[in-house]
This record gives C-alpha cells, sequence and structure tokens, in this order.
DNA sequence: CCATTTTACGCAAACGGTTTCGTGCCAGGA
DNA sequence: TCCTGGCACGAAACCGTTTGCGTAAAATGG
C-alpha cells in the first residue's frame, strides 16, 4: 500500500528543503532548471498531488459548495442539483449535500456544521419545517458571516440573498388561461397547505386568471391534500362533490392519482376533463395520456443558482448587491389538454 | 458582518495561550476552574466553533465521503443516495456527490480530485462508460492508496473491495417464474447492451428461469434498446414480429413505454399480455395499471454500502477482509400481472 | 583581485487547530 | 531554609502547503 506523498517525502529523499520542492513543482522562476527537472521527475514517478485539506487550510478556500434540499427522490430537486453540480464541476467546484427532510432542526444542524469551514457558499431550498416555523436564524447567522448564499423555489423574503425562482404565479396564470382559452369553466385546484410559499403563488396565480377572465372563483374547487401521500377518499369525495372539466394541480402526483381516478370513474381525459401539472418530470411524460405540464426549468434553475454562488465566491466587492432571478414557466403540451373542447 | 473567530482571536483577548483555549474548550482538567468558565462563556457569546478544515488537517481524517455515480435524475440511484446520506449523517459524516455523467473520463478526474485527501473512501457505481472499456485503474489506484472503496449495483470482479448489489439473477429469475406460474408460455424480456453487467445478470435469470420450467429459449423474445431514449419504432417493430404473452422489462421506462404501446394497439394488461419491470420506482407505482416491480432496496443498499465504508474507515485492522453483501430482490405485485390467465 | 549583482536555494511564518512536554510558582513537609 | 510535588498554564511541534525574505555561493564587472 502506497500512502499519499508529500512535500516533505520529496524534500527528504532528494535532499532539499520543502519549499524547493514546492516551487520547482510551481515551476518558479527561482529555482534552478536541473533541480527543477529532477523534482518534477520525482514528483511524476510518485505522482505527487497535493492535499487538498492543507490547500483549503492555506487559501481559506474549499472549492466545495454546500447544497442543502428537503429531499434528493424528487425529480424537480433532482435536476436543480444536476444543473448545480455541472456548473459547478465546471467550475472546479465540488458539492456537498445534505438532506434536511423537511425538519427545521436537521437543516440547521447540517447548515451549521458545513458553516464551519466546511464549504465556500450554500445553495438550498427551504424545508417546509423551516417554512412552517418561520424562523430563519440560521440563514441569517451565514450571511452574517459573509458566507454567501443562495435560494432556489423555496425562498422567503426575510433573508437578503440571492434567490432563483420560477414565476409560480404566472405558471398557474398560463395553465389556467388555457383551460379557458380551451372552453373550459368549472377549473379547479388541487394543492397543498397555503405554507408552502409556491402553492401560495400558484393560487395566487389561479385566482389571477378566473378574475382576468371573468370567472367566478369558487372555494369549493379547491381541495387541498396536506401530505404527498394520496387520499383516495379526499379526491373521491371532491369529485363527487364538485362537478369540474379542468383541474390544475401544484405536483405531478397530485396530477396523475386524479386522473387515474376520474379515468376508472368512466371520464375521458382530455375530452371529459383536462388536467395540467406543475413539474414537467417523468410522471408527466410517461403518463397516459402524457400530462400537460408547467415546466419548471429545473436544471437552468440550478446552473443560474451555481453561477450566482461562485460569482460571489470569487469576486471581492465593496457594495454587496443581492437579485432575484425570476424564470418563466413554460407550458408543455400533452395529451391531457388535446382535443379539447371548443 | 462578524468574520469567524478563531482561538487566537480569544487567547489574545482574554490574555492567555492558544492551548489554553483549546483545553479549555475541551473542559481538560489541567486548566483552573475560573479561567475555564471565563473562556467558555466567552467562546459562546461569540459562537465560535472550531474550523472543520483545520481539524480535518490534524487528525487526516476529513469525516466526508465520496459518492460518485452515473447520474441523479434516475429513480434507484435517487434512493440509494438517500440510504447513504441517512446512514452517514447520522454518523457524523458528509457526503460529496460527483456525477460522472456515464463517462469514464468523467469518473476518473472527480475520482483523482476527491482521493486527494478531500474524502476518507468513496462509494460508487461504475459508469457504463468505465464498464464498456473495462478500465479499473482509477479505482485500483484509490484502493491501493488504502481509501475504502464500496461499490454498488454496477460492479466489477477486477476491483477487490466491499460491494453491496442485489441479486439480479434472482430477481429476473423470480419474475420470469412468476409469469410461468401464471400461465405464460411466451415470455419476452426487452434489455439494454450487455455491458452493463446487471443487464447481463438479468439476463441470465431470464433464460435460468426458461430453461428449469421446460421453456424454450428464444432469441426472437429479445429486444435490446441500446439507449434509454424510447425507440417507438424498435418497440413496435418487436411487437408485431414477436408473439407474445408476459414482457419483463430491465427498467421501469422500458415496461411504461411498452405498455403503453400494447394497449394503444387493443391489448389488455394483464389479461393479454403481462408486465415486470425491475426498479420499483415511481413509474411503477403510479402506472395505469400498477406495474409489478422487482424492488431492488435502493435505500436499504445505501445505508448498508454507507456502513461497510465507514466502518473500514474507523476500524484499523491488520488483516484486510471484504465482502460482497447480495441482497435479495423483492416481487412487488400490481395490477400488470393481476387477473391471470390461470 | 575585490565589490557587486545574480542565482538558487533555505528559513520561517502562516492557515487553525491538537497535544506533548515542559516550567514557574506556590504550598507543604522535613 | 530548602526540597519536593502539584497546579495551572505556555511553548512548541505537527498536519501539508504557500510564499516573502534572507543569504551563501557563483558570476559578473571594474
Amino acid at each position: 500500500m502506497k500512502r499519499k506523498i508529500t512535500l516533505k517525502h520529496i524534500a527528504r529523499e532528494l535532499g532539499v528543503s520543502i519549499s524547493t520542492v514546492s516551487k520547482a513543482l510551481k515551476n518558479s522562476e527561482e529555482i534552478g532548471a536541473e533541480t527543477k527537472v529532477k523534482i518534477q521527475a520525482y514528483a511524476k514517478l510518485h505522482n505527487y498531488k497535493p492535499n487538498n485539506i492543507a490547500i483549503s487550510l492555506k487559501n481559506k478556500r474549499t472549492k466545495n459548495i454546500g447544497v442543502i434540499i428537503p429531499d434528493i427522490v424528487h425529480h424537480f430537486f433532482t435536476t436543480v442539483f444536476r444543473g448545480i453540480e455541472k456548473y459547478a464541476n465546471g467550475k472546479g467546484y465540488n458539492v456537498i449535500v445534505c438532506l434536511s427532510d423537511e425538519s427545521f432542526d436537521k437543516e440547521v444542524i447540517n447548515m451549521e456544521l458545513l458553516a464551519n469551514g466546511s464549504i465556500d457558499g450554500f445553495i438550498m431550498a427551504l424545508s417546509s419545517g423551516t417554512q412552517l416555523k418561520g424562523d430563519y436564524t440560521h440563514l441569517k447567522e451565514v450571511t452574517d458571516q459573509g458566507i454567501p448564499l443562495v435560494l432556489f423555489d423555496r425562498v422567503t423574503d426575510e433573508i437578503t440573498c440571492d434567490k432563483v425562482v420560477i414565476n409560480d404565479k404566472e405558471g398557474a396564470y398560463q395553465a389556467v388561461t388555457k383551460f379557458i382559452k380551451d372552453g373550459r369553466k368549472k377549473i379547479a385546484l388541487i394543492t397543498t397547505d397555503e405554507y408552502i410559499s409556491v402553492s401560495r403563488d400558484r393560487t395566487a396565480g389561479y385566482k389571477q386568471a378566473l378574475l382576468d377572465h371573468d370567472l367566478e372563483f369558487d372555494e369549493e374547487l379547491i381541495l387541498k391534500l396536506p401530505t404527498m401521500e394520496i387520499d383516495e377518499n379526499a379526491i373521491a369525495s371532491f369529485f363527487s362533490n364538485a362537478e369540474v372539466d379542468a383541474v390544475l394541480c401544484v405536483n405531478e402526483v397530485f396530477a396523475i392519482a386524479s386522473m387515474r381516478y376520474v379515468k376508472a370513474k368512466g371520464h375521458n381525459i382530455p375530452e371529459d376533463i383536462s388536467f395540467i401539472g406543475f413539474t414537467d418530470g417523468i410522471l408527466s411524460k410517461y403518463a397516459n395520456p402524457g400530462l400537460t405540464a408547467v415546466a419548471q426549468h429545473g436544471e437552468e434553475m440550478g446552473e443560474i443558482a451555481a453561477q450566482m454562488l461562485i460569482e460571489k465566491i470569487e469576486v471581492e466587492v465593496e457594495e454587496e448587491t443581492y437579485v432575484t432571478k425570476v424564470l418563466a414557466p413554460t407550458l408543455i403540451e400533452r395529451g391531457s389538454t388535446r382535443n379539447n373542447k371548443v
């Protein structure tokens, strides 16, 4: 087992000083040609690579970025992560991922752990626990220490930092407008609790679109499902109580489950009821019929977040300025809204 | 902006030496009660936390583990990752993820980068590029340096290290046996190229099950799709040429795409054709009908991998011994195989 | 042949900790 | 009064690098 070789080994072996070795390997002009060749040859032969940790300590730069997300088994976060990793890797950064598991406590613990020198900056989406609690002191502490932070998707106004989100309101607005253009009148919304910022925004877009097209907002047409676990009964009772001809869902799973239910009840999609879901994920793509979806451009969002973060990490600037980048959502049309009534 | 405080700051501020501060914060008996209280109070007040990097350098332990996987936008890898993260986090480790993107070169580069002190050990699944090339020198170098390595799912016999896999052959065998018990005779296999170790094993299980139940193996009943991008034409021509009453697919996507095709052709699932897919992912669960799946227990696999790795990292032992843990797959029965012919 | 410049390298500090080994000082015993 | 022992703390080495500066020896110039 050949343990990692250090400058000290090379120096001892070649009878020179450590600094000479260091400089020789950096091809410094200070060192004589012969010595350089000798040292470089020896280093190559023994596959010398500088120790990242030592360099990090010296430079006060780890070349690591911390990503804290609620869950990884989730298509959207996964695509964002891919965007982050791709950009970061291109810039020579590695990515440390922590999963908050939607828990405030885990988010805090992980963040504090990483903040003690392990990373140069954070990219994160808030856990639902944190959003519910409304306590952002852990974020505040991090930014106060001068550690760059970029929030994406699940953000908060209480922290001043760079942010990147999609325009959720606009996405819902587009979807509902599409329904209305297709001649739908009874447009339902299946959503989660309002403390999730994105759900709030989507609901707002839904209402706005109705308002702008002179349709009445009806509380009966909104179904709130508190968890991601599908409650078949809630769906069943909703569809039996409310007469609907179009449904907007704040995520794929709600949409797929609802589609399955209404198909089983003998309704045709999209003829009788048409569907649009948020998040253009794998379910939307492979559903039958394909689910028209509001694409959130996760990968792009990740790349932008990483770019903003690395910019902040690498450039020293007097006056800090923070921007919130709002991405436009895109409606991906599939079978669940084709062949409409009109 | 209050920058991170160090031992040196505290020492200077309180007029004691750095070593006194260090010891006081560790509650060492060496330090007088008064001094300890004073130092601890000051540290708490200023929220002192030791610098991880400095500690890593001193201990030659980073408390980081490196995970290299081909892709993250992939349900199985994602569940494995969750298992890894969960266990590792519980043990105080952080996880650095690199995506090889199925490329040999990226795998090598990332591995070498992390091996220079950034991590205490690796967990990885080989990229298809690496498996295709059959070059494992980068893994060899890492293990030669004494860095623990655990391979999961996509492994190779050429490297001696801990491994955790599911019994892919057994999974396919179970699935095919299930078909046969249900009275199916014309059992097809939709797979990828053979250089992916798991596909090879699954094909072997498929053949073995046929053999053991006196069914003839027919090359015509095997469809090889080289990429994950669905080739509709290949599927169409396959189903028009071969008469089948059951289909085993090496992944969900192949299964869903095929089901969609045969449904469109007017066949009933599972009455006319029944389906089983590998990977019990989100698509299987929400498919219509639900897809019977060979569950690979990704999260458990990840936990086991992390456990094996951390064990190797933390315990010094003379005689290294390596084990390959083989997990038993489980058949999750859903609508795509219910109501069978028998 | 001596003074000065250049060459080629080494010393040492620094990054932020931990830890071993002193050591000054005070108290107590002879 | 002197020696001894323990208490409470500090000095210094170390982890592996980088880098500014100092300095012998060699080369140059006069």
